[in-house]
DNA sequence: TCCTCATGTTTTGGATTCCGAAACGAAGAT
DNA sequence: ATCTTCGTTTCGGAATCCAAAACATGAGGA
């Protein structure tokens, strides 16, 4: 179960006592699969079992202590059938989160600059 | 010790044979740690004591773990006086997170929406 | 020389987190 | 009733993280 509660602003996280958003989110966003289900969710309301099917490898224990997290942080809520969605300000680090897909293409090309990669 | 290869774009990840960039900095960077140890090496070379200090509540172990990873995914170098530095592609990540530190700022004010909060 | 102090780094044992698979309970369809 | 699909929880073992101590090196002073 949840050992401490999920990390938000303005409270102490973990490795940060001044409460500064970024700490926190990094808190939150910085556990195992928790930008990547995020990231999956952009494509609209995913169910569970749906949702752990993208993240393959997840288990689904750790899937629903991050649902639990997020959930409870305002960045996904839940439709009438049962599906997970995002929340507005969830949907807003999706757009948040495009730098960093941009990043890693560059970071790939600094490391094997010869070989070809696509979007998608 | 490491138990594994530290996560390079066009191999596999963990939770993610697709080798996509995206994958591989999500499961470099969220690891407890790396964002910050990042973050905080944008105010130039930091010597390891001093990197620690600035991240407190991290112990030494995993900031040496850290510091390995980083450097083999190319994302900091060293100095001649032994200082961590971020890398040119290091460097642009801390540009690419901006959005993210952005971001919390709108998610802090989303979850209690009269609380004041300045930038440093 | 010897001691001290600050640094970079590794080691160690225990706590926390994660994983993988199985299982439970509530629907819907046959 | 039975089968299937889904959301969810449980549980033992593995990987990771933590906190503190220890080791190594070099500079400075007595």
């Amino acid at each position: 179960m949840a050992g401490r509660p999920p990390p938000r602003p303005g409270y102490d996280v973990r490795g940060s006592t001044t409460g500064r958003p970024l700490m926190a989110a990094m808190d939150l966003l910085g556990r195992r699969w928790a930008l990547r289900i995020l990231w999956e969710l952009r494509g609209g309301p995913t169910g569970a079992r749906a949702l752990r099917a993208k993240c393959d490898g997840m288990s689904s224990s750790v899937l629903y202590d991050r649902l639990r997290e997020l959930g409870a942080a305002g960045l996904i809520a839940r439709t009438e059938d049962d599906e997970y969605v995002l929340s507005e300000v969830g949907a807003a680090l999706g757009s948040a989160l495009k730098p960093l897909d941009a990043w890693a293409e560059r970071w790939a090309a600094s490391l094997h600059p010869a070989r070809s990669h696509g979007h998608g």
